[in-house]
DNA sequence: CTTCTTTTATTGACAGCGGAAAAGAACCCA
DNA sequence: TGGGTTCTTTTCCGCTGTCAATAAAAGAAG
């Protein structure tokens, strides 16, 4: 049972009112000349499309100012409202649902796990739909309505129509994902694909604001990267970018599930470190805590397989930088739990691959809490939220 | 002494007209419905945009027409005239100048070569100087004015401040290049990446054709690629992009000057195809035309380098396509006078490396006259044209 | 040969967006 | 209390592109 009406429009009707809302939105309390310098707006467009922000809520005056440098009328900063309007986040993986209720500035409010048992379309959408209805009671609490959700899928998904047109995890061809959970919940859905939500969350609201180029590379169960150009999200022309897994590093390589041998994904993905310690080591690790122990314990094989990930790592970060110059690439997902045992090879590796000033580029690590993905997930939520009304 | 009189502004100053205007440019001769649906306008503002593009004689009513295939008024075609303006495309090479005159459909009147003996700024600067002086003087033939001078140069430039940042062939670094020829021939300069000339030419006048999102590599002396998506020419953050040429393909491969081993370039470029047949053949070949008579004729060990420059090809072209996704892929260059020995590697190697749909990206040659790098710079000098009055 | 239908192009009225300039507001400092 | 300074709002205005109505140019139908 929906407990918010989805009918309440963004008061942002034109490109320049959405262009003020995500300038504050990214660059926290600004004045309204700043804003204007940021956007490049006269501070007259920016006065007309603050106002009616202010007055549905979604902006606030930030009274908490303190800085009063110079002479003159104190400026007056404004910041959206987080608390105005809340959103749900879905991370669907292989085998568990994870959801978190955010704010309109993608703070985490409340997370939920759910295991995965069966991954058929039917017994997916059962579970999900179970997992936003109580995040939607939770919301009720909080006062404010759950204007969208977000839904993460990782594999080839049709943003626009909503439709998850292959998930290799899943096993799922064409599924309408955002109908089907339109349905269930009573929201507005937006589906995407998980690696690109979370570009969206770091271009947003992470490592990424301000940036117009930058990448991020995920290094966990698989390998994945999502580019920022011009400061959109590139998704290709047929739906799919980013596929950085199965770069070749070394045609000499171990062999990967593509057919191909060296693949990033097949030398530091955690399946392909888990074999490779086991083979190393001959310690019988199952996954990647456990191999990751066993180094952390000194092991020198397992140790090595690190050192060799970290420079498969480095070396396609080095192509990413060569062919589209980003000002940085944020580097993040679950498998920086061993950044200190790779962190030196990224680096070096990285170093040795990026040719002339595409070795300006910026590295930065970034933890990944696994709610993350799902944060993520609600930041397509908002995107889709503030730029509804915008085109026209 | 420059000829013509560059205080003319294009009418086209609204961001509509402009797209009006590129869109006749590229699609050939229009209907005022048919730019209206392409440019996603209505028909009342193609009108108003048409009227001073007619009156200024940028376009022209289409009076060969021949289709009647229905009812109603029939529909009336404008097209762009050529001969309304004329450009001036420059290439400047290690040892070489190249220079055209283009109209404004970007197709080539005169073409001029001039080998170069010293590379410092200076007397590049006189060379280039003379050969537009001389252009200049066969454009009074043809009746129009001309209207902007374009450079191609391989390595670093910044298009916006017309800098060559760092050229390596010509060991130049931060010449103001668009400043200097500006005053030497009176004319509005353009200076941009070779490459990326290249690119906005296939975008508009070539294979990249209404496709919002492509890639064009070059193979030759370098291996070079291009980049559009969304629709614009990526030049990346710190005015880089496109370095495939230092892709790494075999890590064990042989040595680049870059430092690494196994780039595209130190297998297929032309030096390295030269080195490694006289490696394989022991015949004393000196160059790209040399080695690949060699292989024309026959010899096996000359073959097997050709077929191993292929497989680099094709791997890097399918990295790029991972990573983009683009909808196409343009070879093109030099090197592709030895298409027939490598053509099928590039495309087997390609269909190996692109992963899931990138695989879809569609594989296309174009074979590559020496003058049209030249024109690549045309291409950039008609962009600016016409972009000139359409911001602000 | 007139009239209708169909498709294309143009015109004129109109709403909305954003900019320039001027006015207002809020503070500090004499 | 009156400058000086900086930020914000207001007023007015031009410009752009859309809507709806109109004109234009055919073929089809009677």
């Amino acid at each position: 049972m929906p407990s918010s009406p989805p009918t309440e429009a963004f008061p942002a009707h034109t490109p320049a009112a959405s262009q003020v809302f995500v300038t504050v939105l990214c660059h926290g309390p600004l004045t309204r000349s700043d804003i204007g310098g940021r956007a490049g707006l006269s501070a007259a467009a920016v006065t007309k499309a603050v106002r009616p922000l202010i007055e549905a809520g979604y902006l606030v005056e930030d009274v908490g100012e303190e800085t009063r440098p110079s002479l003159g009328r104190p400026a007056n900063p404004v910041r959206v409202d987080g608390g105005r309007a809340l959103f749900i986040g879905v991370k669907i993986t292989g085998d568990e649902i994870i959801a978190v209720l955010t704010d309109l500035c993608c703070r985490i409010r409340v997370a939920r796990h759910l295991p995965l048992t069966a991954r058929d379309p039917g017994a997916v959408l059962t579970l999900a739909s179970e997992l936003v209805r109580e995040l939607l009671a939770e919301a009720d609490g909080f006062g404010a309505p759950v204007h969208g959700l977000g839904v993460a899928v990782s594999g080839d998904v049709d943003r626009a129509a909503g439709v998850v047109r292959y998930s290799p995890f899943l096993e799922w061809h064409d599924v309408p994902l955002a109908e089907l959970l339109g349905m269930t919940t009573g929201l507005k859905v937006t589906v995407d694909n998980d690696v690109r939500a979370l570009t969206v969350a770091e271009q947003w609201f992470g490592a990424g604001v301000g940036l117009s180029d930058f990448a991020l590379v995920t290094v966990g169960a698989g390998i994945g990267c999502g580019l920022v150009v011009h400061g959109r999200v590139v998704s290709g022309a047929h739906g799919v970018a980013g596929e950085i897994g199965h770069v070749v590093i070394d045609p000499a390589g171990p062999p990967c599930h593509c057919g191909n041998r060296g693949c990033v994904e097949a030398i530091a993905a955690d399946p392909a470190i888990v074999a490779a310690v086991r083979e190393r080591t001959g310690v019988a690790v199952t996954d990647a805590a456990a191999a990751l122990e066993l180094a952390h314990r000194g092991d020198q094989g397992a140790r090595d397989v690190y050192t060799r990930a970290g420079d498969a790592i480095g070396r396609a970060i080095g192509t990413v930088a060569n062919l589209f110059g980003p000002e940085r690439v944020i580097i993040s997902g679950e498998g920086l739990a061993a950044y200190d045992l790779f962190a030196e090879q990224i680096r070096d590796a990285f170093a040795a691959a990026a040719f002339g000033t595409a070795a300006q580029c910026d590295l930065k690590t970034r933890p990944l809490p696994f709610d993350e993905w799902a944060r993520g997930a609600a930041a397509t939520a908002i995107q889709s939220f503030i730029r509804s009304e915008a085109r026209h």
